[in-house]
This record gives C-alpha cells, sequence and structure tokens, in this order.
DNA sequence: TCAATTTTAATCAAATATTAACAGATTATT
DNA sequence: AATAATCTGTTAATATTTGATTAAAATTGA
C-alpha cells in the first residue's frame, strides 16, 4: 500500500470519527503499528491532524480556526511545559504588576496561578479570558488581533503597552541561540516582545529544552536581558552570561 | 479510551448538565474516578470547566467567562435574538468600520457575519475571540477588563476608543424607556458606550421587546441617537420620534 | 465546636504507548 | 544489474497513563 494512500485512509476514518486509536487506525489500514505512528508524526507536522498520546484527533474546521490552533494544542502540551509554568507561578507576588506575553507556554502558567493581588496585563486574547476565568485582575493591551495566534499587535498596541512599568515579565519563545538571542518567526510578535521586555524589570522567558540552539528569523531580545526557565539544559551546558533557572521534578 | 476522547466526554455531559459529580462521570465516560479526577484538573487549568468540590460545573461562555443566572436565562430565549443578531449582521457592507459593543446580543451578532472586509473594534474578550474564530478583521479595545461581562471598560480604555471613528456601532443595553432612553446597571460599561455612541456616525440598538419600558440605573444615550433592531414593538406603540426597525419571520 | 463522612491529592505497580535501533523488503538511481 | 535510498515491521528499552490505595483535607450535621 502506498503511504499516501494511508495517509488518505487515516484522515478519512478521522473525519468520521474525530478520534482513533493507534492500533484502531492499524487494524483498519490494514498495516502496523510502527507505520501508523510514522504517519501520524507527518500528518501532524504538516498540521493535517493532531497527534495526542494513543492516537491522534481531527482537526474541526467548523468554526473556531483559533479553538483549535491555540486551546487544543495546548491540551497535548507535555509534563515538562507544566514543570515550568508552575514554577513561573510560584514567583508572583502580590504586589506584581506583570506582563504575560501571548503563546502556549505563558497561557498555561495563568492555569497554576493562585490566589493573587497581583495585576496582569497581556496581549493574548486566551489569555485574557483565562485571567478572569480565574477571578485575576486583568489588564488587556488594545490595537489589532493577529488570528493566527489570538494576539493583539502592531503599531497601536505597542503604543498603548509603553504606558506600563512592569515589575515581571513571562515570555514565549521560538528559539534561544548563543549568538542569535531569543528568536521567534513574526516581526510583530517580536517588536511586542521586545518593548514588553523594555518596560519590564525582571524578565523571565518560559522555554522547554526544545527550543535551546534553534534559530528563527527576528530576534527580540539579548540572551543576558532574560532569566530562562527550562527543564533541561541542553547538551554541553549553554551560554555561561546566560541566567538559567532549571525546574527538575 | 484515548485521553482527548475523555475530555470532550466530560465537556459533553457538562454541556448537557450543568454540573456532575466525579462519580457520575466516571460512571457515564466509563473510567475511574482517579483518571476523571485528573481530567478535571487538566480541564480546569485549560479554564474549559470549573472544578468544585465534588465534582465540577460548565462555565458559560457566550458573554462572561463567568457562570451567570441571568446569562443562562437570556441563552434559553433565544430565538428572537437569532433575528435580530441575523438583520443587524445583513447591514455590514465591506467598506464598513465597526464597533461592536460587548454583551451577549452583539456577541449573537458576530456568529451572523459572512465573509467581509469590514473592520471590527470591540470591548468584549469573548468578542474578539469570535471575530478571530470567524476569520474577521479585528481590533480590541486595551484597558482593565471586567470580570463578570469580560469586557474592558475604565478610563484607559475609553482614551483608547476616542482615537476611532466608526461609521456604524452595534450596541447591546439593558433597558428601553422613552424618559429615562437607553439604560444599564453598570456606570463603567454606561461610559463606554456613551463615548462609542459618540464616535460612530450610524448607531444600531439591538434589543428584544423584554428590553422595553425598562430603567436601569445608568443611561447611556438618548433614544434618538440610536436605531432600535428589536423583534416586538411593545403595546401601545413607542416614542414616534424613535427609528425601530422590526424584524419578523 | 467536633467527630463522622466524603472528597481529594499523592503514590505506586501494572498496563499501555512510544521511541529508537535494526534488519529485511521494496523502490529509485546509476 | 548493482547500488543506494527509502520504507516496513519487529524488538527492546523508555516513558506515560491508569486504577487502586491511602493519608490528608474539606464538608456536613449534630
Amino acid at each position: 500500500m502506498l503511504t499516501q494512500e494511508r495517509y488518505k485512509a487515516i484522515l478519512e476514518i478521522l473525519e468520521e470519527r474525530d478520534a482513533a486509536t493507534v492500533s484502531e487506525l492499524a487494524a483498519l489500514v490494514g498495516t502496523s503499528e510502527s507505520s501508523i505512528r510514522r504517519d501520524l508524526a507527518v500528518l501532524d507536522r504538516e498540521g493535517r491532524l493532531r497527534k495526542v498520546y494513543g492516537g491522534a484527533t481531527a482537526i474541526i474546521r467548523t468554526e473556531g480556526a483559533l479553538e483549535d490552533e491555540v486551546n487544543v494544542r495546548e491540551i497535548q502540551m507535555s509534563a515538562e511545559k507544566e514543570l515550568i509554568a508552575e514554577y513561573a507561578a510560584s514567583l508572583i507576588n502580590n504586589d506584581d504588576f506583570i506582563y504575560i506575553d501571548s503563546g502556549t507556554t505563558t497561557s498555561r502558567l495563568i492555569g497554576h496561578i493562585g490566589n493573587t493581588k497581583a495585576t496582569f496585563v497581556t496581549n493574548g486574547v486566551i489569555h485574557a479570558q483565562k485571567l478572569i476565568s480565574k477571578g485575576l485582575k486583568g489588564y488587556m493591551i488594545g490595537g489589532r488581533i493577529k488570528p493566527v495566534t489570538a494576539s493583539v499587535v502592531g503599531a497601536e498596541s505597542i503604543r498603548n503597552l509603553m504606558k506600563f512599568n512592569f515589575t515581571k515579565a513571562f515570555m514565549g519563545t521560538n528559539g534561544i541561540d548563543v549568538t542569535a538571542g531569543f528568536t521567534t518567526p513574526d516581526s510583530e510578535e517580536a517588536m511586542m516582545k521586545e518593548r514588553a521586555i523594555e518596560k519590564s524589570f525582571a524578565v523571565f522567558v518560559l522555554a522547554d529544552h526544545s527550543k535551546f540552539r534553534k534559530v528563527y528569523p527576528v530576534t527580540f531580545a539579548e540572551l543576558k536581558k532574560c532569566c530562562i526557565i527550562t527543564d533541561k539544559l541542553p547538551y554541553g551546558g549553554f551560554s555561561d552570561k546566560t541566567v538559567i533557572r532549571e525546574v527538575t521534578k
């Protein structure tokens, strides 16, 4: 059976039922679990389905492009990120005035914030919603909404952001590299991040180990500007000029 | 059974009945109480339900992120509002620059907006989310988030709002009265509404018949300033100085 | 208030799932 | 036809999830 035929078969099965286990797919498609796993990995990378522990789920494009891209992806985030988020949340004090960057890692952080009198400012629409559902004092940065990430970016929002002076900022990143620093694929998001860091007394970047040694088009900060909170350092250590907080069980 | 399938099952059960105990969920989903507890912890952190002692309750997300008896009722009396929302959506043109007020009625309106090049500005967090999930061009007003209604209000947000000049505004209201005009219980929300109306060329107030002859503490506009879109006029008609668009099947 | 009852969170072993490495089969390339 | 590259299924080593157990915490009712 051709690989492409398998892909098609898998996607068709997932279209009927919303989810299927690896063993179910193997039986239905008529191949080994190994092949199914390899297929799911490919299709997940292509964004055609969502790989989850035990199988895969369909990407429902019914209404919310956002609902799936942002919310569902979070569900499959790993235990390491949970640890990072938990630790980051423990750094929050009652008198803090905190910036929360958009992105999945920081979104998870909000789930771990307990009862606090701190005030939170964010440019993430979902982050704002989570803040209020947690009963926290929240501020939303205004401006143009970027659909894919459900975050507010652009000149307008930067102007709004500049009014604030944060005690702490919790940032996400796509890449961390010794020479390129913290990088992200989107220049508008990068600009927001850059300014938020500028206006914060202490900056924490939440990043699991997979982010190290990766470089994306736009740099938004030098390494030394932020404290990295991670689960595991890359092989051979990292720049000794960087402040790294390694969180382990 | 896949973890994600369990999540979905739990959320579906909570959508039908507003609340369920851990043991009920375990029986209905067909898994152990341990797993249900773990699932509830995750889903609570994700903000998809509210974990309570003994089980979990659904989060009603139509307007406020918080459960609200009033909201529940409003959702149920929906057929008329649907009509109003549908008609209001038909008024939108490609070159419009539109303000969408926070509130359930306007939230519903977004669901009826088709493919348009118009730009939308809102102070509702959930409204913003709906806009992007619909693929519409959206702007968020920045400022302090009021938890109950998940809307942005306050001095900061009014300053941000004043920069705009809208072609049309779609507003919600709590009361419509000949002498008191359009009224709402919250003064901060009222101020936002007042300014939004001031900055709009045409203003439409979406209100079902139950809103007529009711007066709430704060007036945010005179009747003649806005065109009312409603499903049914009150007995004996209404002020003839008011522009009313009555929508019927 | 305090004791009885219920619920929760933490722990642990068993069951399940994943990964990576390997060798044979299949397909492309020269 | 020979060689390289890719794909497939198997296996063993890891890692994750699950349900039972139990001590601690929360709720209830007198």
